[in-house]
DNA sequence: ATACAATTGTTGTAATGACAAATAAAAATG
DNA sequence: CATTTTTATTTGTCATTACAACAATTGTAT
């Protein structure tokens, strides 16, 4: 049983990943990076650094640094060094990547509905409050 | 409530995923080259042919053609055209890639129990039942 | 202060993945 | 039977990811 679930888990997050991604390619961007340009849209103005990033994407991946450095080319982003701490490394979302996102929402919300429709919004609880369950450590 | 469902999902399948991926590498093969063997002992003998294999795949890509590429440099699986279809490609799992699933197989039985060991037997099935219920379609 | 360790990011390289175009055989059509 | 369409797989190309080595800066202990 626990196999059975383990499966089922990749595979929803899997179709899931696939969904999405298709979406925000379809605005020229992929989820790791829409992601990212979502984490720096919640920082409201504060700056991030590449570890902060690191630890609140849902992707983890080792090389956030290419990543923020396809944001950059595409001036979705800024980078620059922090003054306190030179090791550090300062992010923030420019006016042109929340343009993106206040153009993504909508059709992101839209598809977000579409990927859950088959539950209801009690069995919508019971799911996160499971997985969360699930995924503590 | 819809994004943190499919944040919620994300999440856990991709941790999931980076999980299992280190135990299959420890093996010497990545986690979509396991479950194409997978699939293979499940044949029980029988061949199976790209198409077959890419619709089982948990992870969905577009080259199945390489990846058993890989498992047969490293001699875990066979494959030859088909008598019948030429178009078709048969593949088959050879002993020494039944050898390696053999050997893996407890390990991984534990690392599944582990991913799921903060909740409950019934709470497992409830999340299989939403989950499949989930993804439909 | 100096040496050593820890933190934070970058870069090189190989492996994997996505996507489209190419190939090749079989099936369908006229 | 020749021609078109469909099916099944392969190949090419480029982007992304994984992994490891490197570099720079800061923190700590003597």
């Amino acid at each position: 049983m626990n196999r059975e679930l383990v499966v089922a888990l990749l595979r929803s997050g899997n179709r899931f990943n696939d969904e999405l991604n298709l979406l925000t390619k379809s605005f020229g961007i992929s989820l790791p990076q829409f992601n990212v340009l979502r984490i720096l849209r919640g920082q409201k103005g504060k700056p991030a650094n590449l570890s902060t990033l690191n630890k609140r994407m849902i992707h983890k991946m080792s090389n956030t640094t290419r990543l923020v450095d396809k944001l950059i080319e595409k001036k979705l982003v800024l980078r620059c060094v922090c003054e306190k701490n030179r090791r550090k490394v300062e992010i923030t979302i420019t006016p042109q990547g929340l343009d993106l996102l206040t153009n993504m929402d909508h059709k992101l919300e839209a598809k977000e509905a579409e990927l859950v429709q088959n539950i209801t919004p009690i069995e919508k609880e019971k799911l996160i409050d499971l997985i969360s369950k699930l995924t503590l450590t």
